[in-house]
RNA sequence: GCCGAGGUAGCUCAGUCGGUAGAGCAGAGGACUGAAAAUCCUCGUGUCGGGAGUUCAAUUCUCUCCCUCGGCA
């Protein structure tokens, strides 16, 4: 018997549908949608980044959407904690998660490595020596102290690199050594259901979406956006569409070229989800005309577990 | 019509003092544990504009033709 609490999963590459999907199924049980997207909590673009609309958010409660400035940080830790509180809250509601950050997902299913937090001193000498050593400098380093995560990593990957060495200066442990602390198990038992598209239908359908966003008002999102976070290392300004809507902003490429740009990047973006989640292995795929299927399948994974609870 | 500069990868161009060529961008594939819509890795045969000549060997030198872009008429 399974007793723990059953939450159903909705990825997939973005424009795949995953927000219809996971209304349809919210109109069949009682639901609570929390996102898994990383640039849909950002509160100054909610056009650009393709969060649900009033209406469609009316249709259940929706959570950890547009509720961060542009100028803050989400980490996937802050995320994993964010979503086991609106987990937790969804009580006799079914908890549904949507969206197509990976990385989140897998941290919040299979558990995160429980690295204490690195102090910012130490973040921020160690972005500092990649900036003026280069990254190659760190990865040498990182031979040394933790042969086995170098091997995995590359010379170029400053990010990677960097964050390999901030821990190890933080907690006297190297990465691969937290890597390999067991994670206690999840309190939930997951569904995952994937949403399969493949790139050729995907692109003109993204294409067409970011039309749709212009007409929406994306460009004034990003003149507002910009008003109050007139920094473009802002981390909300990492969303596609965002930077690309930004240098037309600032007069240093037109609106077309913005168009190509961001259409571009999208396509390539929807790739490396694809490429992600390929590897998973425990995903039910489905094509996004199936919501009837799918729901179905749903029910019966649920009453499965009240079978056995 | 004359003078000049060019015609090399899908695009922008480099290069070969004669031994059949390589960057960036574009494109394709992949990796991924606190910045993940991020960050990074791998993948380059193309009548080197056509034809002829010189040469063991021409994309490279010579001639000629075609085309493009400037300038002069």
């Amino acid at each position: 018997m399974d007793s723990r609490k059953s939450v159903v999963c909705i990825l997939g590459p973005t424009g795949a549908g995953k927000t219809a999907t996971s209304l349809g199924m919210a109109k069949r049980f009682p639901a609570r949608i929390i996102n898994f997207d990383s640039r849909q909590v950002y509160r100054d673009f909610p056009v650009i980044t393709a969060q649900p609309s009033p209406a469609e958010r009316a249709v259940c409660p929706h959570e950890l959407y547009g509720f961060m400035p542009t100028t803050d940080v989400i980490t996937v830790a802050d995320f994993v904690e964010l979503a086991h509180e609106k987990i937790g809250q969804a009580v006799g509601e079914l908890p549904i998660l949507v969206g197509g950050t990976g990385l989140y997902l897998r941290a919040l299913t299979s558990g995160l490595a429980p690295i204490p937090d690195i102090s910012e001193e130490v973040r921020a000498r160690v972005r500092r020596r990649v900036e003026e050593e280069g990254s190659a400098a760190l990865f040498e380093e990182l031979q040394k102290i933790d042969p086995e995560y170098a091997k995995r990593t590359h010379p170029n990957n400053k990010q990677r690199n960097s964050r390999a060495i901030e821990v190890y200066e933080g907690t006297g442990k190297n990465f691969t050594w937290w890597h390999n602390r067991v994670v206690p198990p999840s309190p939930y038992r997951f569904l995952k259901i994937g949403i399969k598209v493949d790139l050729d239908t995907l692109t003109p359908l993204l294409n067409r979406r970011i039309d749709q966003m212009i007409a929406n008002g994306a460009v004034d999102e990003a003149r507002r956006a910009w008003e109050i976070c007139p920094d473009e290392n802002g981390p909300g300004w990492t969303g596609i569409g965002c930077s690309e809507l930004l240098a037309f902003i600032k007069g240093d490429i037109d609106l077309d070229e913005a168009r190509l740009l961001w259409a571009k990047n999208t396509r390539a973006y929807a790739k490396r989800q694809l490429t992600w989640f390929n590897r998973e292995k425990d995903i039910n795929w489905f094509s996004p005309d199936d919501s009837g299927k799918i729901i179905e399948f749903a029910a019966a994974w649920l009453a499965e577990s009240n079978a056995e609870g």
